[in-house]
DNA sequence: ATTTAGACCTGTCAGC
DNA sequence: TGCTGACAGGTCTAAA
């Protein structure tokens, strides 16, 4: 689910209201959720660390942690890396509420399925520090759960389990990313970096910018916002792009990305922000899943077709096809 | 060497 | 009311 906006957006909420915490307690109710070291070793990793700061690296959320015992000064040893890919939120619940396992016992299946529950939730009127009310569905499927020192929680929820929660030693950075492409919103991402990759693929553009080895952080609805904003069709190989278009490619995706941070992510169905909060950036939206209504620059109806095993959309009129895939 | 279908998972919605 | 199939912010792997 979330693209680069939305754990851009989960980051910042964070680096607000996290840095400092010390992690007490862990408990993991999926152990698939896991990817590394495995889910009993997990455990030993994080307990007694404290978050030393919030970063992002493409499309994952990274949580540095130092030993609880080390000074102000000291680096952190070890990160915590979370990939939410369709359906993974966080959520950071206030002191009191509790994780009701009473499932596991009463119903195997639900309990496979669902997870715990949530039991503060049945008490309304819990109010988080922002002074707003926590919004939650009737089940969270909470799969990972840290319990700070402080009372609080920060619970990984994923109804479809694909999403990844991982601890490694900070040393090894770079070798977990070894394939990560550049960063859109940073110096690295030119239109001269962007038109090279692009050179080298023979595939049509719509699946290159889901290639997380060219450029990080676009998915599906920001790969079609940014194509549609530079009037390239998703049909066009990648290696077919002018220079001139390359660069309105680049803009365009640093446009899309930085709108969709400014209004907190893209929410049709299960994104939410740390508090529970769904991002406005849906209602913004020019072409995804906006098939059947009138392009806002032409009139011409948007279509959808599958690409590459995704849904595409765009205006068929103004996003040119000069030189088609296949 | 690339492309593509399948896997991983569960929920929702349209259509019969 | 139930069932079936299509589809959903992603990525990895195995087969063609």
């Amino acid at each position: 689910m979330p693209e680069l906006p939305e754990v851009e957006y989960t980051a910042r909420q964070l680096r607000d209201s996290v840095i400092g915490a010390e992690i007490g307690d862990i408990q993991v109710f999926w152990e698939r959720t896991i990817g590394h070291p495995g889910a009993q070793d997990f455990a030993a990793e994080v307990v007694g660390k404290r978050i030393s700061g919030v970063r992002r690296r493409g499309k994952f959320l990274l949580i540095d942690l130092l030993p609880a015992t080390s000074t102000e000064t000291t680096a952190a040893t070890d990160f915590l890396s979370i990939h939410r890919r369709m359906t993974g939120n966080l959520l950071l619940l206030p002191p009191g509420w509790e994780i009701d396992t009473s499932l596991r016992e009463s119903d195997a299946a639900a309990w496979h399925t669902r997870g715990p529950t949530l039991l503060a939730r049945l008490t309304a009127a819990l109010v988080t520090e922002r002074g707003q009310p926590i919004k939650l569905s009737d089940t969270e499927y909470c799969r990972v759960c840290f319990t700070f020192s402080d009372g609080r929680r920060l619970i990984y929820t994923d109804p479809r389990k694909f999403g990844r929660v991982e601890c490694w030693p900070l040393q090894r950075e770079d070798e977990v990313f070894a394939n990560l492409g550049p960063e859109p919103l940073s110096n690295d991402f030119t239109a001269g970096t962007l038109a090279n990759a692009l050179a080298r693929r023979k595939t049509s553009i719509k699946q290159a910018l889901l290639d997380q080895t060219i450029v990080v952080g676009l998915g599906n609805i920001y790969a079609d916002e940014a194509l549609f904003a530079a009037r390239i069709h998703p049909l066009r190989r990648a290696d077919s792009l002018t220079q001139a278009e390359s660069a309105a490619l680049r803009d365009s995706i640093v446009a899309a990305l930085t709108l969709g941070i400014e209004h907190g992510g893209t929410s049709f169905s299960d994104y939410r922000g740390l508090w529970g909060e769904a991002g406005e950036n849906y209602n913004h939206v020019r072409v995804y899943q906006q098939d059947g209504k009138p392009c806002i620059r032409c009139g011409t109806l948007i279509e959808r077709r599958v690409i590459a095993q995704r849904s595409a959309h765009f205006c068929p009129t103004c996003q040119t096809l000069a030189v088609t895939v296949g």
